[in-house]
DNA sequence: GCACATAGTGAATGTGCATCACGATCACTG
DNA sequence: CAGTGATCGTGATGCACATTCACTATGTGC
């Protein structure tokens, strides 16, 4: 059933998946920043300041967890912790200064990074590329996977 | 300088990466196996019988790190460590019977996977996908970037 | 005002990875 | 045949992550 070229296709898609992971993790580690911190990063920066509560859902990692990852990044002065204004069992985590900046800094980066990949493709190759991506895209979602675990389908 | 089409372009290779870690950590979680473990049992398979030695650099990781996997691996009878033959300090890792089956049935399952991703695609989109997946890749690659972290480059 | 849910954290576990120190070998060289 | 140095695997440690369980301090609904 499955043919030669779609497993070859799909080995190319893996060593994409390996070779984007490696770069990522290591650009980032010499920030002073791991993997996961970094992820909270990105997520408080598209959600503004937030609970704890909030970040867990959104990385959908346990409660625990954040408190872990966010003891780090502000023991590094990149998030401070602030008292809830109306809720005194919540905080609210937002940037420090540094953190915004290193923040701002890696969607720099981003940009740059995706000019590596795609600049000076012909029109063509990257419009199909890009239409071909959305196509599997659309695939993994409509076979049940998400990129928020949130709830059970079960 | 990135336009905004690649920005949205790295997003969906970014969410391919996501979804496509997920769905393989899950569904090699059920068969017991961890996402290393897996990564070395699937090296295992096209080295056949290898010294723990050779895994490490195979993986890019500590010769420590593969003495925990094969511990794992071995503890849950996926494959057996006997004496290497001219060198007493080495063991030879091999499948065990069970493990060599899941092997296997591991790469039906991959070949299913291809066919899902790019089963019935049209003939000029798959051949434009593949083609630009390889030219992304190669640029990776030209930027330093390779699967086997091996040598230094500096 | 009381019962129950919720926010965050301490403690204990488990996995992956790394480095350092070591014992056992191998391999080469004098 | 030493003697030296590289190599294989592993014990001890330590860090990053992520989990569950237990517990405190707060909210909330009836």
């Amino acid at each position: 059933m499955a043919e030669q070229r779609y497993l070859a296709a799909l080995d190319r898609v893996l060593e994409l998946v390996v070779l984007l992971n490696k770069d990522m993790t290591e650009s980032l580690a010499k920030e002073g920043l791991t993997p996961s911190r970094t992820t909270l990063l990105w997520l408080l920066r598209s959600s503004g300041p937030s609970t704890q509560r909030a970040l867990a859902d959104g990385l959908g990692v346990s409660a625990r967890t954040v408190t872990g990852l966010v003891d780090g990044l502000e023991a590094t002065g990149f998030v401070t912790r602030q008292p809830h204004p109306t809720d005194r069992r919540a905080l609210l985590v937002s940037f420090t200064e540094h953190g915004a900046a290193v923040v701002a800094d890696m969607e720099r980066q981003q940009a740059g990074f995706a000019d590596l990949l795609f600049g000076g493709m012909s029109e063509d190759r990257f419009e199909c590329l890009s239409a071909g991506l959305d196509e599997i895209v659309d695939r993994l979602r409509a076979v049940g996977l998400t990129t928020t675990p949130g709830e059970e389908t079960s």
